[in-house]
DNA sequence: ACAAATAGTTAGGCTTACCTAATAAAGATA
DNA sequence: TATCTTTATTAGGTAAGCCTAACTATTTGT
């Protein structure tokens, strides 16, 4: 089985493979913020379970088992970022987010956030959809911050307590 | 700082506390499917960060710092799971993915989410964007499945739907 | 009240990550 | 070519989790 941290080295290495088109061990460790002996001992271990091939000094590159996993991570990471954006996550924090959540959605929840997002660019400019959901999440966020919270709080938590 | 598995058992004494009316070790382990020992270490980790209460063969009770964390990442768990019920994800599967995804949603996120859940939920019954899109939901799933590609725009988004 | 059942802890080890310090190998340059 | 710089590895240690086996302490039942 492949960890969490697995696939951040190998979505990494995807990354920088499409940024720089090679890539070392040195630029892995400082893209990741990583020692550079941890990234030693992570190149040896996705080696070994034969997801890349790798020469000293020379560079990293997938075999067909890590470029399909790789690819996989990349296109759920895509996926909730495009989907974070529309629910209205800015650009920055919906990068990060996907990092972290791209290792957990079940198939299942791909399929529904796959549908989802094809559905909402599929509606008609008509609909205005996005216009209504953005001014609508403004306006809740300002009446969040003021005098609503307490109501808010209320209705919140009063539906889950009942489950409860 | 808190790790994601001293949020995992919080939330499970919380469960516990809301279910049974009392917190022992055991049926820690036996929630979170884990040896006593391992109960035993979260208990000490949990308490030196008072984050609970503990007397041997007594049972746990949270602090106010644990309460309002552990309510925290309750939140954070319904949340998710109404919104993943929304887009189509079954109970079980929203469920397990919630458990997964409640500890790395970034607060700009939930606030998001919460906006959209709410949005959805302000829809006039004459929108049926429910029926609409889990109807595309389940196209698109006989289209990909059968590798088919053709555009519903059309009979989604006729002009009834324009208000959403 | 005392033996059995239940609950919890300690001891000792495993795994996956991480780190720093020291070392080795390759490449670049004087 | 010899040395210096860069790149990578090895050695040795930490931390958070997990486990089993063995032990202790409490509760319960007769």
């Amino acid at each position: 089985m492949t960890t969490r941290n697995m696939e951040d080295y190998l979505e990494t290495i995807w990354n920088l493979q499409h940024k720089k088109g090679y890539v070392k061990a040195k630029d892995i460790a400082e893209r990741l913020e990583v020692s550079r002996p941890s990234v030693s001992g992570m190149i040896k271990k996705l080696s070994e379970n034969s997801y890349i091939l790798y020469e000293k000094y020379g560079g990293i590159v997938f075999t067909e088992k890590g470029k399909k996993l790789a690819q996989e991570i990349k296109r759920r990471h895509s996926l909730l970022v495009e989907f974070l954006k529309i629910i209205g996550v800015s650009e920055e924090n919906a990068q990060t987010d996907a990092c972290k959540l791209e290792h957990d959605v079940s198939p299942e929840t791909i399929t529904s956030l796959l549908g989802f997002v094809d559905f909402i660019s599929l509606l008609p400019e008509s609909s205005k959809w996005k216009e209504n959901f953005q001014e609508y999440l403004k306006k809740s966020l300002l009446e969040r911050s003021s005098n609503k919270k307490k109501n808010y709080k209320e209705k919140y938590w009063g539906r889950e307590n009942k489950k409860i």
